[in-house]
DNA sequence: GAACTAAGTTAGCCATCCCTAACAGTCTTG
DNA sequence: CAAGACTGTTAGGGATGGCTAACTTAGTTC
């Protein structure tokens, strides 16, 4: 896999601390570098003796750590990376501050270079392309920050919109998917009769495709009818229709009950 | 951090791979997780044994391993992550799918759900937005693809576009600013006269918007004036401008050679 | 049923990277 | 200048998670 170097993660770590600090502070002491990286001093002792011998920083015992310049050149591209993946998830998705910069802290060493190029064009790409408004960041922070809950109406009646500037559908079907932990159950364990909600299709994209086409979407709203006696096939009623799924089909459904 | 599980990554993908092969092959044999994982059967062994401590798989010596109630549910949502991720890079950005397994399999691990969640809404969000046109994706796919370098002008010409449908300065900006790797070296290395293409500029929010004020943003053409004995100020020209950045400014631009 | 083979286990090793505890310089202050 | 406070190092330990080598079990084949 391309990647920025053959340094583990934790060692790229301590070397982006160690620019950050140069740059912030004019040295780096290895205190500073400890609290930073939450860690104890004896630990970073033993990182400063690993990148010395990597020929990343000259360092003496009881001094001030300078980079090298193939440090300085690593250094500098390790923390281009972080600062791009932290400002993504921050000015982009709208993820605050601190969670972004963890989180770019851990992609960081694991994207591979190809990725990272690629999603460093499409934000480009948003940003210079003349048919995006430049308001569609904004229009989705807002949209997603208003964290409305969709208003169920009565039996039968179409769920209403939170608000008219958000997409139709928006809100069933991507607000929080993944952190929502309890009532996520595969689609077999449905009882006859139980209705539930469609939360996410995986599985390949030959079986995904069938089932999108059949209106196996995430959001679509479903009925159990049938589970044959090995637990194949399985009938579900979905839109007023009549479906059946075979077993490896519906392993990849999950769904919430409703 | 609101995490998945409290499995280390190692054991998280043993319990994917599980799933996996148990959609695919009706059961998961040792063998084939370890053949899937890249690792030893000896290893396969050792963590079996890990995840029969947790509960979430049964598994006797010698048999095939099934999933607990418990191992299911956190498999499924394990997968659904990772598969959510692979998408977004093979599907949306283009990576293609080897390269987007893999990097799904590493950021998996690590993304908080907070980031996931959010990264869900937005693409959501530009699926269903009225004002993004469908054929957003495709154009930035096919504009990004054709991977041209731009074409330089003679001296003092503007450069020219490659393709009409590319946004302007779309590659100027965006194509391999990370997989880059030779030749990008710090602001300050320059000596008088060189000139330079801003890579990318780093540094905390206020350092950058400075910066930006004054033009300094990735693809601006610069040419290096005067650095003061201790490196601060340094002066460039940009766009015809004089500008004097103090060093701390300074440290946070990458550049390249023109 | 002996021999062979494939699958799986056990035991022991190693690298990474964290920790605590104890020790060693160095700076400040009464 | 002696005591105390900081800063930093060394030594030793533990968890994780790989590895190889040697063994066991079970199924197949002649």
């Amino acid at each position: 896999m391309a990647q920025i170097s053959n340094l583990s993660s934790s060692l790229e770590d301590y070397l982006e601390i160690i620019l950050q600090l140069v740059q912030e502070q004019g040295e780096a002491r290895a205190k500073d570098i400890a609290q930073r990286k939450s860690v104890r001093m004896a630990s970073v002792t033993g990182a400063l003796k690993r990148l010395t011998a990597e020929g990343l920083i000259s360092y003496q015992a009881r001094e001030s750590v300078t980079l090298t310049k193939a440090g300085e050149e690593l250094a500098g591209r390790i923390l281009g990376r972080h600062e791009f993946i932290a400002r993504f998830l921050h000015e982009i998705l709208g993820v605050d501050g601190e969670t972004a910069s963890r989180d770019a802290c851990a992609i960081e060493h694991v994207i591979s270079l190809e990725s990272l190029d690629r999603l460093a064009g499409f934000v480009e790409y948003l940003k210079l392309c003349p048919e995006v408004d430049e308001l569609l960041i904004s229009r989705f922070l807002s949209c997603y920050n208003m964290g409305c809950k969709r208003v169920a109406g009565g039996r039968g009646e179409k769920p209403k919109e939170c608000n008219s500037t958000c997409p139709r559908g928006f809100h069933d079907r991507a607000v929080k998917i993944f952190s929502r932990k309890a009532g996520v159950i595969q689609l077999s364990e449905l009882k006859p009769g139980d209705r539930a909600r469609v939360v996410s299709v995986r599985g390949s994209v030959i079986i995904r495709q069938r089932l999108i086409d059949m209106g196996v979407l995430p959001g679509a709203q479903l009925e159990m009818q049938r589970v044959a006696p090995l637990g194949d096939p399985i009938d579900i009623k979905l839109k007023g229709y009549h479906l059946s799924l075979r077993k490896i089909e519906a392993a990849t459904i999950s769904v919430e009950r409703v």
